[in-house]
Parts: C-alpha cells; sequence; structure tokens
RNA sequence: GGCACCGUAGCCAAGCGGCAAGGCCGAGGACUGCAAAUCCUUUAUCCCCGGUUCGAAUCCGGGCGGUGCCUCCA
C-alpha cells in the first residue's frame, strides 16, 4: 500500500510521492498574530499536527514549516487601538499562541519562520516578478498583474471573468485590475517599514508565505496546508508569485482542512459565535478536545457544542481505563505492537489521513485490552500477558501519532480525581474513611447504609468500585 | 448570480463498485448483596426519483434540503 492524499488543487485523492524519495517537505499557513487562537487555529494546528506526526510514522523525513505573520494591517491596526507597538503586540500573542498550542500537545514544527526575517527573500521575488512583466509598480505599491498568470483560479476553481463579476467596489484606483494584489505597500506614517528599491514599506501578506516557503523548502515542495478559507485569494496568490517568480509550480499537493462551525454556521467574529482554545480549554480536557477534533475526517466541517466534548471526554476516560489497567497489569512489561493492529492503522493514515478510522483501530485495541485484563486478573497465564504487552503497545503506538494518551495514565486519573474533590469539597481522606465505613457496613450485611454512603458520594461525582481487591473510587464524568 | 462541498442509526461519524467501521446514549444478558467498571448481545428502507452495472451508500442525471467560497479569516 502506499499513502494516498486529496489534493485541492486535482480535486482527487492521489499518491503521494515525494520529491526527495523518503522525504516530506511541508509548509503550513501559521497564525497572524494579533489575537488570541481560537478552535478554528486550533483544528488546524491539530490536524497538520497529525499529519506532521503521521508522515514521521509512515517512515518520512518529514520537515514542517509553519509560519507567523508579524507584519500586516490587523497587527498594525490592532496594535494602535490598544496603543502599543507593533512589536510588543506580536510577541505577546506569540507567547499566547505557544501556551495554547502546547496545551493540546502540538508537536514543534521544525521551522517557525516570522515574515520579518524573510523581507529580503520577498523583495527578491517581487523584483524577480517586476523584472518578468508579471508585476507592476505605482507610486510606492506594488502590484502582481494578475491577468499575466494564465493559471491563475486553477486551485479555488473559478475563472477571472466570474471574479470580475463579483468583485467588490475597489478602493485602490491605482491597480490595473481589480483583482491584483498587493506584493509591497507604502509606508504610512507610524507603521513598521523596511528599505525597498520602490521605497520605504512593508510586504503584502501573500508574498510572505511565497517567500518563507521557498526560501526554507525550494522552488518546489511536496505539500502546503491551511484552512480552506485560505483557498482563495491567499494560496491561489501565492501560487501565482511562486510559479510567476520561478516558473514551476510551487507545490504538488495542497491540503486543506474544514471549518469549525458552531451550530451548523461558520464560527466568525461577525457572528460573535467563536470560542477562543483558552475558553474550551476551561472547560474540557485538551486531549478531549485533540479527540474530538480527530473524530471527523480533516477536510469535513466540524460542528462545535459542549454535549460533544463531553462526548470526547467520557470516551477518552475509557481509554485511560484501560490504559490503567494495563499498566497495572503488565507491572512495566513492554511488548511489541502486533501485526494486525499495526496494518489496521497504517491502513487508515495511507488513506488521506483517516483519523477516524484510525481511532476505530484504537478503540479495537482499546476493547482488546480489556478483555484481556478481565481474564488475567482472574488467573495469571503468561501467554496472555505477552499478548497483553504487544495490544497495549500497539494502544500507546496508535495514541503517540494521534496525540493522544500522551499522560501517564496514573497521572491523568489522579488528574481528574484531584479536579473532582476541588469540586466536591471533600479530601481523599474523607473518602477512604466513608470507604472503610462501608467496608464494615458490608460485612456487617447492612446494605442499605452501605448503600447510602455510595449514594451520597454519587451525588458528588464520586463514584464507588468493588472488586475482589477492595474498593477504589473514582471521578465520575459529568 | 458564479463556483465548490455535504445529506449514513436517537446523536456524532468512517465508508471512494462487492455482507453498512467506530464513538456517545438506550435495551437485554454475564459479573455484583445491589451497583459501578468491564465483557457479550442488540439498535440503519444510507434524503427522494430515475439511470448505468451481475452488483450502487459509493458512479451518472434530475429533484429536495443544508453549508461554504467569490472581502481579512484556520
Amino acid at each position: 500500500m502506499s499513502l494516498k492524499i486529496y489534493n485541492t488543487f486535482t480535486g482527487k485523492k492521489e499518491e503521494f510521492k515525494p520529491i526527495k524519495q523518503g522525504e516530506a517537505g511541508m509548509y503550513v499557513c501559521g497564525v497572524t498574530l494579533y489575537d488570541r487562537c481560537h478552535l478554528g487555529h486550533a483544528r488546524a494546528g491539530v490536524v497538520f499536527d497529525f499529519v506532521f506526526r503521521s508522515l514521521s510514522y509512515l517512515g518520512y523525513k518529514a520537515t514542517y514549516v509553519r509560519n507567523f505573520t508579524d507584519v500586516d494591517d490587523k497587527i498594525i491596526n490592532r496594535a494602535n487601538q490598544r496603543g502599543i507597538s507593533t512589536g510588543e503586540l506580536v510577541e505577546e500573542n506569540l507567547k499566547l499562541f505557544y501556551e495554547d498550542m502546547d496545551a493540546l500537545f502540538l508537536k514543534r514544527p521544525t521551522f517557525e519562520p516570522r515574515a520579518t526575517k524573510y523581507i529580503d527573500a520577498m523583495q527578491k521575488m517581487i523584483a524577480k516578478l517586476i523584472d518578468k512583466g508579471l508585476a507592476y509598480q505605482v507610486g510606492g505599491d506594488v502590484f502582481y498583474s494578475v491577468s499575466s498568470f494564465r493559471e491563475y483560479g486553477k486551485l479555488s476553481k473559478k475563472n477571472t471573468n466570474d471574479l470580475m463579476e463579483g468583485a467588490r467596489v475597489e478602493v485602490n484606483e491605482a491597480k490595473r485590475n481589480p483583482l491584483d494584489f498587493a506584493l509591497w505597500k507604502d509606508a504610512k506614517p507610524g507603521e513598521p517599514k523596511w528599505d525597498s528599491p520602490w521605497g520605504e514599506g512593508r510586504p503584502g501578506w501573500h508574498i510572505e508565505c511565497s517567500a518563507m516557503g521557498r526560501e526554507i523548502l525550494g522552488e518546489t515542495f511536496d505539500i502546503h496546508g491551511g484552512g480552506r478559507d485560505l483557498i482563495f485569494p491567499h494560496h491561489e496568490n501565492e501560487i501565482a508569485q511562486s510559479h510567476g517568480a520561478s516558473g514551476k509550480p510551487p507545490v504538488n499537493f495542497w491540503m486543506h482542512n474544514g471549518f469549525v462551525n458552531i451550530n451548523k454556521e461558520k464560527m466568525s467574529k461577525s457572528l460573535g459565535n467563536f470560542f477562543t482554545i483558552k475558553d474550551v480549554l476551561e472547560k474540557f480536557d485538551p486531549e478531549a478536545v485533540r479527540l474530538y477534533l480527530l473524530s471527523t475526517h480533516y477536510r469535513s466541517p466540524i460542528d462545535f457544542a459542549d454535549s460533544y466534548l463531553k462526548e470526547a471526554e467520557t470516551h477518552l476516560n475509557r481509554l485511560y481505563m484501560a490504559a490503567v489497567r494495563a499498566e497495572k497489569v503488565l507491572d512495566g512489561k513492554v511488548g511489541e505492537m502486533p501485526e494486525k493492529t499495526r496494518s489496521a492503522f497504517i491502513t487508515a493514515l495511507e488513506d488521506d489521513f483517516n483519523s477516524a478510522a484510525a481511532l476505530a483501530v484504537l478503540n479495537d485495541a482499546a476493547n482488546g485490552v480489556n478483555v484481556l485484563c478481565d481474564s488475567l486478573e482472574k488467573n495469571r497465564d503468561e501467554k496472555k500477558i505477552s499478548e497483553l504487552a504487544d495490544l497495549y503497545a500497539g494502544f500507546k503506538e496508535i495514541g503517540g501519532v494521534l496525540g493522544i494518551l500522551n499522560r501517564k495514565p496514573a497521572d491523568y486519573m489522579a488528574n481528574i480525581k484531584a479536579k473532582r474533590l476541588s469540586e466536591s469539597g471533600m479530601t481523599g481522606a474523607e473518602i477512604e474513611e466513608l470507604i472503610e465505613k462501608r467496608t464494615a457496613a458490608r460485612k456487617a450485611k447492612n446494605f442499605a447504609e452501605a448503600d447510602q454512603i455510595r449514594d451520597a458520594l454519587a451525588e458528588k461525582g464520586i463514584e464507588l468500585m468493588d472488586s475482589p481487591g477492595g474498593t477504589t473510587w473514582t471521578a465520575k464524568i459529568l
């Protein structure tokens, strides 16, 4: 079998053929550092983190580039509003970005270029486009001439005539064609600016990604990703610029993740229905958020609601419970992922990074772990122990690619128990005392009292579990 | 108006021409003093109508319903 990736450019799932055998270069549009990240950024982040992990797992030497836009209209406007410098605003949001993404267990990309560090590369590219007659200067501005690129609109499946009709009233009269876009913008007072052959100014948004991608990954690289909303005009413009400058297609595979919706509608600031990552993580476990985001294929839209996240928490809890049992029985014994599990998992990954199908393989493994533990808790059987060790190794391996089950199972359980204790206002010792009291009542066959203690604790979200080895408690998922 | 995408169980969701994955909830059973957890079993005229095919959730045509892009947006 081989890896297949859906390519937005062709509209088909295609076999992934890397430029360099065994390697994969991927560029993903990162964020503009002007505000807190929202769930949409979480999805893009998690999706491409999963793609990155999958590529590595499948044996590719993966290079993952995710940029930061640190000079842009939105940044300038926001900084002005708040009366701080653009530099301060950018640094503040950079810190918050990492807080959010680290919480979601995103691996750091191989390279995280910042636009302002690549101004020279952008200028070189712009100069080349002007030389070739694909861009023109008007005063201190430089525009890309869309009509000079025959393939313009191919990625977004639009033709320029339709675009012209749909185009809104153009403010900038200097453009020859309303579709032309800025490569370089004339400096306005108080804005960040750099010297250039066209006077002091700053780069346009689209050229940033073209230049950074090219500098780090080369004139043509394997994969370019981003949210669906970037297809037009951002990625369309990137293709025009990069193809124009180098004379060849810049990207072999275009990947785009679907939106996060709220009540089936796109989440957006203008609708006032957006959630920041911080908002969501205050209420839900970060791995449950990840699990939820990966329960739908990356290209489909995903609807967000508290009830779905609760469902994901229940699911995650079940996975960790299985892990706790396995680790207890195994006591450090390590195995190797069964071939059957591995091949099912790889089949899922190779099918356009089908995380939902991969999750099904994980669930199977969890079920298998529980079945083996059921049996092993009754009587020890060395053959079954090694079977469990193998299956549990597979379970962890899959979790590692999905980026969930990152914590030690015991730590996870301890964590939710601690959370529940603080909510219930009880101490662990108090609960243990009640458990002892109940155990005594049970011994005395005083089941009414025993049940009363159990029910009272249950109301506080504390679940008692009797087993041959004694009674333990856990936090009920509410 | 132009261009895309989507419609699978109570809810979420895979599926890409060959017996309809998985999760959450529900039901029954095993286990338990009773529970919980776990295990086993169980829950689908695949939006509608035509067509192609030995065979269609899947391909084609036509409806109906939903969403997105065409402007900064993950």
